[in-house]
DNA sequence: GTCATATTCTCAAAAAATGAGAAATATGGA
DNA sequence: TCCATATTTCTCATTTTTTGAGAATATGAC
């Protein structure tokens, strides 16, 4: 292991369930001396990636807090989702929790989310936590919507093959309704969102508890996810066009340095 | 420029003002030839912490996200403030913003806030953004309390003489009031947190509008930001004593794998 | 198809990482 | 305070990786 990666593997260590690690637990969960694994952690240190915890152990550092800053900040997706987010919860009227997700190696992870006050419960997805690819309709929205291509490289051929009529069926709808698929007692409406240019495959979703979803409630729901994820869609290629090099109006758009 | 650093040579050009970069801009900034930032970009681009924009164009990656999640759901800090900020601004009972910040590198960042629903401003501090650790209250509280030595290696020996008596009144009280110090029309009061087995120093912070900071208020306001910095200084030393090698109960504690 | 641009590849030279143990430093307890 | 112990840095010859320049290849617009 070499470069980024032996760094990155460092990182990877830090768990939920294992937040802090000595440097000997570190060499020995990577198999590499003792000294190799100070020098990595030493480099790690003085990048703020990783910090001294009590006593010898090592945690992730304040660095990535930054780094989250900016990508909230410039991430066009975030910037695009998240007054839609929240007015996707208030319009909705009933306890829930909106979801922004998109592809994150080969899993899903949530974006952006934002929790109607008077929620209750909280969904297994969340800002920043991977999610296996094929559960769940957030999750589904998404594949949906993949290039063939790209969408077999992930699952695999045979995936492919089962979902098959189930994505289909997807494309088709628009949306994807899933009932306690992922938690118990919840329902979550997801819509794919797709932006061409910027190569960028995500979903929208609404994350309710399942005995609230119900006749009328359920269409209606439905629809405002569905417009919502279009409000996203369009942001996004305005936002795209609005990149070209003559500004429609006169006036001068102020930018940092 | 070697290892790890010029990694994050890279993810450091990125910006607010300049969010995504060319290969060609990247080179010509860090003074390497194209080859070479290539690779680099390449490496960035495997792990999630670089991803492609439009056009050729990069912009910082999604793992960020999922690390700060790590950093918000294991830094004791950030556990023991977040119940707190909430509580705190809810009992402030005018709109305000609470925030949680510490050293980093040679500045001072947010690292937790939560505003009341009924702000209309937005201090400076923000979670994720570095500050000058100079200025304002809330940079203060954490100076004050900082060991000597390791102030003025931050600050140098000329700038610790120069505030030698405002830090000392700062400790002699327990709190910092600034007004306009950093945003004009907004003040702060801020009191140092230490938590001496780890070896942090932060502070808390509330923001309100200045003509709100008057008279009672002023000193209702000064108390509650004290009670509620010792209750996160408090909740930081009983985490550290339960980490002893027996539990006080007989009752099995579930964790992850 | 052609062109321009973006990206990867090639290879020998240069630089950096490696590992084992010694040395230095910090830490906590009598 | 000093000592015993644990943590961290340092040393240096060897191995491995990175580097840079340009060639080769892919990508995409026209």
């Amino acid at each position: 292991m070499a470069g980024l990666a032996r760094y990155m593997a460092v990182l990877r260590l830090f768990s939920e369930g294992m937040p802090t690690w000595t440097v000997a637990e570190m060499a020995d969960a990577l198999q590499v001396p003792q000294s190799t694994a100070y020098r990595t952690v030493r480099d790690l240190l003085s990048e703020g990636l990783v910090e001294m915890s009590s006593e010898a152990r090592y945690r992730l550092g304040p660095a990535f807090i930054e780094f989250d800053r900016l990508t909230r900040l410039t991430d066009p997706l975030m910037q695009a989702g998240a007054d839609v987010l929240r007015a996707l919860v208030q319009e909705a009227g009933v306890p829930g929790v909106a979801l922004l997700c998109r592809l994150y190696g080969g899993e899903v992870m949530c974006i952006a989310d934002h929790v109607s006050p008077e929620a209750s419960f909280s969904p297994s997805y969340e800002r920043g936590k991977p999610m296996p690819l094929t559960q769940g309709a957030t999750s589904k929205a998404i594949l949906a919507r993949l290039p063939a291509k790209r969408l077999s490289k992930l699952i695999g051929a045979d995936a492919v093959e089962t979902m098959r009529a189930e994505l289909a069926a997807i494309r088709r709808a628009g949306f994807c309704l899933g009932r306690g698929e992922i938690d118990e007692g919840l329902a979550g409406i997801a819509v794919p969102i797709v932006c061409e240019p910027e190569g960028l495959v995500a979903s929208l979703s609404l994350v309710v508890e399942s005995h609230r979803l119900a006749g009328a409630r359920e269409e209606r729901l439905r629809h405002l996810v569905m417009s919502a994820a279009h409000e996203i869609e369009n942001l996004l290629n305005h936002d795209h066009q609005a990149r070209g090099p003559v500004l429609p109006s006169g006036e001068a758009v102020g930018g940092a340095d």
